[in-house]
RNA sequence: CGCGGGGUGGAGCAGUUGGCAGCUCGUUGGGCUCAUAACCCAAAGGUCGUAAGUUCGAGUCUUACCCCCGCAACCA
């Protein structure tokens, strides 16, 4: 039997500078989709990349005086370097630079030329002289240079252009029959109202004021301008017109496509058309998250309020990174970062609930048996059956929540899970249980607290990967198979005698609130570049 | 009249088809001692943006108005 495929893609990201936690964000979620998805037992590929090519890079590499290749295999070099450290597990890395994108992207556009969607025109714009850029009238600002404030002027030059108007009814229809397919729905609105009710216009995908990129191969004074060639890589890193395009049949349609909201027009109007045009599938679903925003506005190096997420993480952790994240991002919406934020999530939630529990768990066991986890014998008191009873509502909303990536709300019900667990101890005494020497009762509760330890542990696989193993750990739970998805719903699995660790390690060590603020703001002011 | 989203206790948010206004944090009081000064319980605190309307009854429907935010085409 061949598994079911997912297919699973971040945007490739554009290597200016370094990675704030925002990309982070990005790559965290299609990491915990794409481990959570392998769990359930698929087939999972997982693509991220950078886009190397514009005007602007040619810039940056200018100014440090490199060429761009130079810097871009610098950048390229750090982005792995970051993801590694954040403990992704990409399955591939697609760079716009690379052979296997820059042949296929070229032949992409021949093939678009041959069709006839591409035609030869006229880009006009605004121009400024200095910054040798076009911009259009909105982002003009009082009539000026946006960069440099300076005058601009009224330019045309030829440019290729792709014609959108002949998909756009078909685009409309694929919208109308697949409600679903822009995620959050008022996103989908927003394209749908704005650009493909009143009528789409052609899109411009090349320039010739610049060098840096993909060239036409019949009039190679004109670059393939960004998103011909940036958005194909979703199809060229799986070798679409390649020789071998195996993966290609594979995987394609992707399941899953995660872009932030700043482009996802790009991927909700134009990609599909380049895919028609292709006479390709669509995505299955595309999905705009939000932005990280600070106190003050959006993150930017000229307010002093950009984080980024080595800091965090080498300070931190990198599973409380990853929480922080998750766990602040409401499906499609943005997420406030604040230093008193991120300590209060770091105590309150990892510490005091998660890490206690399993510490005070580890403790009694010790204390009244030995270390060894007594075995299930069914609930004994009406504590423990309405803690199973709760509990398992709290695993369904996970799942349910997993399955349609809210991994906010699944964490929430994880935390509901660690919170009733905690209310549990207080209800059943144990160490009154232990006083009063009534044993099948205190047996009872012990084997109900690592139960439910197991229970958040599993759920914690594909977010929390090394909180997770660290429970099962010090839990002695050296066995595998009581440890799948699959076993959320059994309650007496623990029948081998699991010795717990002797002395419970602290999952996450308080930190001292005001020291802790202190240093994140600092470490935002620091940013240079 | 460009399209859309939102204004709910100190802060951040839930509120499905109209039926006693909920959650997290904070505050106050209490409980417990297994545990990382952690955990558990309780209380205080809301004219649900403003005004009018429909209804036995509206945060939830209608109308007007006042604020805030996203998108508005080639900008990663």
């Amino acid at each position: 039997m061949n598994k079911e495929t997912f297919y699973i893609t971040t945007p490739i990201y554009y290597p200016s500078g370094k990675f704030h936690i925002g990309t982070a964000y990005t790559t965290v979620l299609a990491d915990t989709i794409k481990r959570y998805k392998k769990l359930r037992g698929y087939d999972v590929r997982f693509l991220t990349g950078l886009d190397e090519h514009g005007q602007k890079i040619e810039e940056i590499a200018k100014k440090l005086g490199k060429t761009p290749q130079d810097y871009v295999d610098e950048m390229s070099e750090y982005a792995k370097k970051v993801w590694k450290l954040m403990d992704i597990q990409y399955d591939d890395f697609i760079r716009t630079t690379e052979k296997r994108h820059t042949d296929i992207a070229e032949k992409i556009f021949d093939r678009l030329m041959e069709q006839g969607d591409i035609y030869k025109g006229e880009y006009e714009g605004w121009y400024c002289v200095p910054c040798e850029t076009y911009f259009t009238e909105t982002q003009l600002v009082d009539g000026k240079c946006p960069d440099c404030n300076r005058e601009v002027k009224k330019m045309k030059e030829e440019a290729y252009f792709f014609n959108m108007k002949k998909y756009a009814d078909r685009l409309i229809k694929f919208y109308e029959e697949n409600p679903n397919f822009i995620e959050p729905e008022s996103r989908r609105n927003e394209l749908f109202n704005n650009f493909l009710k009143p009528g789409l216009e052609d899109l411009c995908i090349t320039r010739t004021s610049f060098d840096w990129g993909i060239k036409v191969k019949k009039d190679p004074k004109h670059v393939i301008y960004v998103w011909l060639d940036a958005l194909v890589n979703y199809i060229t890193a799986l070798g679409y017109m390649s020789d071998d395009d195996s993966l290609f049949k594979k995987y394609w349609p992707a399941d899953l496509q995660i872009v932030g909201k700043d482009i996802i027009r790009f991927h909700g109007i134009y990609w599909p058309i380049f895919l028609m045009a292709l006479d390709i599938p669509l995505p299955k679903k595309i999905y705009a998250h939000g932005f990280i925003m600070m106190k003050d506005g959006k993150m930017s190096k000229s307010k002093g309020n950009v984080v980024y997420p080595d800091m965090l993480v080498e300070r931190y952790g990198l599973d409380a990174t990853r929480y922080f994240l998750l766990r602040e991002f409401a499906f499609g919406q943005d997420a406030i970062f604040s230093p008193e934020g991120f300590v209060e999530r770091f105590n309150f939630d990892l510490c005091n609930d998660l890490g206690n529990l399993l510490n005070r768990t580890i403790g009694m066991i010790n204390k009244y048996f030995g270390g060894i986890i007594p075995k299930y014998k069914g609930h004994v008191t009406d504590f423990d059956e309405s803690l199973e009873k709760e509990t398992l509502e709290h695993i369904n909303k996970v799942t349910e929540n997993m399955e349609s990536y809210h991994i906010n709300i699944a964490l929430e019900e994880i935390w509901k899970t660690i919170s009733i667990t905690n209310k549990y101890i207080d209800e059943t005494m144990p160490w009154a249980l232990a006083k009063e020497e009534k044993t099948k009762e205190l047996s009872s509760v012990m084997y109900h607290l690592v139960e439910n330890l197991r229970k958040v542990a599993i759920m914690l696989k594909p977010i929390l990967t090394n909180t997770s193993n660290e429970i099962v750990k010090q839990l002695g739970i050296d066995d595998e198979t009581v440890m799948s998805w699959d076993s959320l719903d059994k309650f007496n699995l623990l029948q081998k005698d699991f010795k717990v660790i002797e002395k419970g390690n602290p999952l996450f060590v308080r930190l001292d609130k005001e020291v802790e603020i202190e240093y994140i703001k600092e470490k935002m002011k620091n940013v240079k570049a």
